[in-house]
RNA sequence: CGGGGUGUGGCCUAGUGGCUAAGGCGCGUGCUUUGGGAGCACGAGAUCGUGGGUUCAAAUCCCACCACCCCGACCA
């Protein structure tokens, strides 16, 4: 894409009243626009941040068996009123609406209810389990406070999946799988180094959850990090009791922030149960699913990467989840120049490669300086001084070299 | 929801009762410039968050409301 099409454009300066780095950053780069409190858009470059992130997560889902839906926002408060939910006083961050005859609408929080309903007009055997069924949705929860940028807003895309197993030890297997994929997620994410699996209240429907929490002084959440032997514990949760349970060595543990950027979480029968939904067992008994589900916000996860990964100059994407893979810039104006960097992004472009052209009549300084910004992983720089060649260089490191054009290509082609 | 803070051109800010609301960034035109946020000149751009009040006079003081930020509580 040429740049000087992008409608979106950099800012100097940090917006007034952000003081969370990671929208600091995003928004002057202009991957986000700022709504309001707890609601940001995601602009294009944003955008295509999401959906690399989406495809990871989409690929790591399909690879252990689940299936994915796109479900409605809108919610029958019947569902909810079996589950008990609908009541403000039980889930305080509603959003509610109301059709025009009067008659109340929920607008979706999460999908527990509306999931399992909608799997009473397909399972009745136990034939037809287990089914993992996700999605990736838009979540409305009403929170008091907004705050840390795009790490806890009011309106976020989740990754949502559902389980639903004909026993527990069906549940267990799964949920250790799911648990499997998370740390592949976040690995292939780029922040896999500093994300631990990390043991949470289980709430009202088991004894624990697991959180996978990512090492940031920016997180809301403390845990307690034995590293050698790689377990975590939320604060939340942590006396005597529980280091005995899972044997852990008090003096082993250290203090760290953390943001959680996914939860894994076992339901047992809670929903199935309300519902009413069930299944016909081998020896024609009727028996309740067990359920759990697994979630994941897309905002708070890229949020998380620029938040933990980003350096004094700007955002340092990982390949992973990049925007564009290059980042072509054209310093100066004369017109061979301007010939030779256009012929190189015709090619690139025939080539189908995931390049930002900066063709902007710009400074050097303006355009080396938001190419740090954007943080995209390799930089490519066409100048009167590059010759016949091009520079190369990673956004990681310091050092640029020069390399052959042929032989760029050749190599980008092959890793593609 | 409790406490604290902030609202001034598109963006970031200065202005704490008194002349035509000032500067930087950005934007437009022209000329010069092009390897780390270039220079000169000219120009456009403001319901000073909203409503009310005090005053000869309000961006500035008072009241109410709204929005945003931070701390706390909350986060099934």
């Amino acid at each position: 894409m040429r740049q000087s099409r992008l409608f979106t454009k950099t800012h100097k300066e940090d917006p007034k009243g952000e003081l969370s780095h990671n929208a600091q950053l995003l928004v002057r780069a202009g991957y986000i626009h700022k709504e309001m409190a707890g609601v940001y858009t995601y602009l294009p470059l944003g955008l295509r941040v999401i959906d690399k992130i989406t495809t990871i997560i989409r690929e790591e889902m399909n690879a252990i068996g689940g299936q994915e839906v796109l479900m409605t926002t809108l919610q029958d408060p019947a569902s909810w009123k079996k589950s008990g939910r609908w009541d403000d006083n039980v889930v305080d961050i509603w959003f509610k609406t109301q059709l025009k005859n009067g008659s109340e609408l929920g607008i979706a929080n999460t999908h527990e209810e509306a999931l399992t309903a909608l799997l009473l007009d397909h399972v009745s055997s136990y034939k037809d389990l287990p089914v993992y069924i996700y999605q990736f949705q838009n979540k409305f929860r009403n929170e008091l406070r907004a705050k840390s940028g795009i790490m806890r807003t009011r309106e976020f895309i989740m990754k949502d999946l559902y389980s639903f197993s004909r026993n527990t030890e069906e549940f267990q297997e799964f949920y250790e799988v799911c648990a499997g994929a998370y740390h592949k997620i976040f690995q292939r994410a780029g922040i896999g180094h500093l994300t631990y699996r990390t043991y949470a209240s289980g709430g009202s429907f088991s004894e624990f959850s697991d959180e996978f929490q990512t090492l940031s002084e920016a997180g809301e959440d403390t845990i307690y990090l034995d590293e050698q032997k790689q377990v975590a514990v939320n604060k939340e949760i942590l006396n005597d009791d529980i280091l005995k349970k899972l044997s852990i060595d008090k003096d082993k543990l250290v203090e760290k922030k953390a943001i959680e950027v996914g939860n894994i979480f076992p339901l047992g029968t809670k929903f199935s149960e309300a519902i009413g939904l069930r299944y016909t067992d081998n020896d024609g008994k009727e028996q309740t699913p067990i359920m759990g589900c697994y979630g994941i916000g897309l905002g708070r996860l890229m949020g998380t990467i620029v938040e933990v990964l980003s350096d004094g100059k700007g955002i340092v994407w990982p390949e992973s989840v990049a925007p564009f893979q290059f980042h072509l810039i054209r310093l100066g104006e004369a017109a061979e120049v301007k010939e030779k960097c256009d012929r190189f992004y015709d090619t690139c472009q025939k080539s189908g490669f995931d390049i930002l052209y900066d063709d902007r009549e710009a400074s050097a300084g303006d355009k080396l300086h938001d190419a740090d910004l954007l943080g995209i992983p390799v930089r490519l720089v066409i100048s009167a001084k590059t010759g016949e060649k091009i520079e190369y260089k990673k956004r990681t490191e310091e050092s640029a070299s020069l390399v052959d054009i042929t032989s760029f290509i050749e190599t980008a082609t092959k890793s593609k």
